[in-house]
DNA sequence: TTTAAGTGATGCTCTGATCG
DNA sequence: CGATCAGAGCATCACTTAAA
């Protein structure tokens, strides 16, 4: 008779729960004396009719589906057989238990190394890797909070809390900040002449979909370290500037948060993975580095074993300097206490290296200015990004946000003297035009509220940029959005914020920043 | 880096049951 | 009796992992 396996195959089950195709496979084979080959086709065909339940098409490990009855509840099956028969999920599901339940798009990207650009590399990429967890129920639909995509743990895997904004929104904020940390980092590393010049970049809390060959990297730099690059010019005339090709520093940066093993076997399988589609080596040698603030003993075992370069915060800069960072992460924007910015600016400038913080510096100057907006009512954010339909996106420093308008203001921390240029177009960097032109439109698009744009400096304006200013101020459009006290004007240099601070006492600690840590560097 | 082995999928032939 | 069809058995494919 026909139905004889579908039979037997449905007793195993019964009997012995959810079962992988080689579980089933073996149990077939040994209650019915089949091969094992024909044992997989009809396992196959009966999966194929119906028969019986199957996770198709998410495989585990080798390749394996698990079959299942109606009535069966997945969820301890896969626990049991996750650390030995699925290392990708697991990990995942450690780092979505261990991170309170949700993932950022580029954290999970990086933990499951999944390919982030399809076009670049033949291995699963990260949407499918998202895609099995979801058909196994162990997370949601992608959420997204302010066009950033979060991967949530389904209630059943993690009881979740209430309202996620708040939490994704502190690690947002978080990340960025320490995107400015990276890039510092990386200056240090070119300084040491480890990486090379002006070819290294750090990724954006939004770019979590730009690979690296495919594959996320939170910043990628090159080598020309003696015998890490390769040169076609085998005799001694070779232009060392030219005709090299430097081996990829490839580097993982956790530094608001405890760095666990998940974070490191990711890494490692994303270097792996990177190495993988490499036909021809060319000689390049991948140099894997870890920035950390802290480490799990675990973890940190793990990287040293592997071989991983590993640099801790206060390994560069001093636990002093380490410990003022940490404190920077955890400042809340709606309440800022400038005494306390002046004390991490202190330590900055007592641990020798305050040339290397350009970030560090303006970061702290616009806690700083959200601190003026906190004294005037306002409770701001800092760093926000913003995406409109045409795919546009910018990041706003500092945001008020009320029923009907927005506070949009741009910061720029100089020293003294240094003027910020009107720029050509919208297109240039660091400019007044890109602001008032790109980045508000932006917001306003977005948002469909009235954007009160602000440009705060404690450097100068150049010339024509005032003329462009003061034009702006004075329409008839701005006056009437203007507050009595602040901010008053569309622009703040200097001398206007000095003025602003006037002999108020609320505002000493204001003033001994300014004049102490941005004054003129004496040339 | 190469090789071997394990996975599900697929396509082919053979068998036996059923139907007009 | 022949036509038809589902199931069984086998070989092979592409893909991945683990071992050599």
């Amino acid at each position: 008779m026909g139905k004889k396996y579908k039979e037997s195959c449905i007793e195993i089950l019964k009997e012995k729960g959810p079962l992988l195709g080689s579980e089933l496979r073996k149990h077939l084979v040994e209650r019915r004396g089949v091969t094992e080959g024909n044992a997989r086709a009809i396992i196959n065909r009966l999966k194929n009719s119906e028969a019986f339940l199957s996770t198709d098409p998410v495989k585990l490990k080798y390749q394996e589906l698990i079959y299942y009855l109606p009535f069966h509840d997945l969820r301890a099956k896969l626990k049991l057989i996750m650390p030995e028969h699925s290392v990708t999920l697991n990990r995942i599901y450690q780092a979505l238990v261990e991170e309170d339940g949700f993932l950022l798009w580029n954290e999970f990207v990086k933990i499951s190394a999944g390919v982030v650009d399809p076009s670049q590399s033949t291995r699963k990429s990260a949407i499918n890797i998202f895609n099995d967890l979801k058909s196994l129920g162990i997370v949601e639909e992608i959420i997204h909070y302010e066009h950033i995509p979060v991967v949530v743990a389904s209630k059943k895997w993690f009881p979740r809390k209430e309202d996620l904004s708040i939490e994704v929104k502190t690690r947002t904020k978080k990340l960025s900040f320490n995107k400015g940390l990276n890039e510092d980092l990386l200056k240090w590393l070119e300084s040491m002449n480890l990486i090379g010049w002006e070819n290294s970049y750090v990724r954006d809390v939004q770019d979590f979909n730009v690979g690296y060959n495919g594959f996320y990297f939170d910043a990628v730099g090159y080598t020309y370290l003696w015998g890490l690059y390769r040169t076609n010019q085998k005799d001694e005339l070779f232009e060392p500037a030219r005709n090299k090709a430097g081996s990829p520093v490839l580097v993982e940066s956790i530094l608001h948060r405890n760095a666990k093993r998940h974070d490191i076997t990711g890494f490692i399988n994303r270097v792996d993975n990177y190495r993988g589609p490499l036909k021809s080596n060319n000689n390049l040698k991948v140099i894997p580095i870890c920035f950390v603030n802290t480490m799990e003993k675990d973890a940190y075992n793990l990287a040293r074993e592997r071989g991983i370069l590993i640099m801790k915060l206060s390994d560069v800069f001093g636990t002093k300097l380490a410990d003022s960072l940490q404190e920077l992460q955890e400042i809340d924007p709606e309440k800022v206490d400038p005494q306390k910015l002046s004390s991490i600016l202190d330590n900055v400038s007592n641990s020798g290296r305050d040339g290397d913080f350009g970030n560090l510096k303006g970061y702290v100057f616009n806690f700083l200015v959200a601190s003026i907006f906190n004294d005037a009512g306002y409770k701001t954010n800092i760093g926000l990004h913003y995406k409109d339909s045409e795919g546009r996106k910018c990041e706003c420093d500092i945001v008020y946000e009320d029923v009907d308008e927005i506070i949009a203001c741009e910061v720029k921390g100089y020293d003294e003297g240094k003027e910020v240029k009107l720029g050509e177009n919208e297109r240039e960097p660091d400019s007044v035009k890109k602001f008032f032109e790109r980045t508000c439109s932006i917001i306003q698009k977005v948002s469909g509220k009235t954007v009160i744009p602000i440009f705060i400096t404690s450097g100068t304006f150049s010339q024509d940029a005032i003329n462009y200013l003061e034009k702006k101020n004075n329409s008839k459009r701005m006056k009437p959005l203007l507050k009595h006290n602040f901010p008053s004007s569309i622009y703040y240099d200097r001398k206007a914020l000095l003025e602003h601070f006037g002999n108020k006492r609320k505002f000493k600690e204001h003033k001994r920043v300014l004049k102490e840590y941005f004054k003129q560097k004496n040339k």
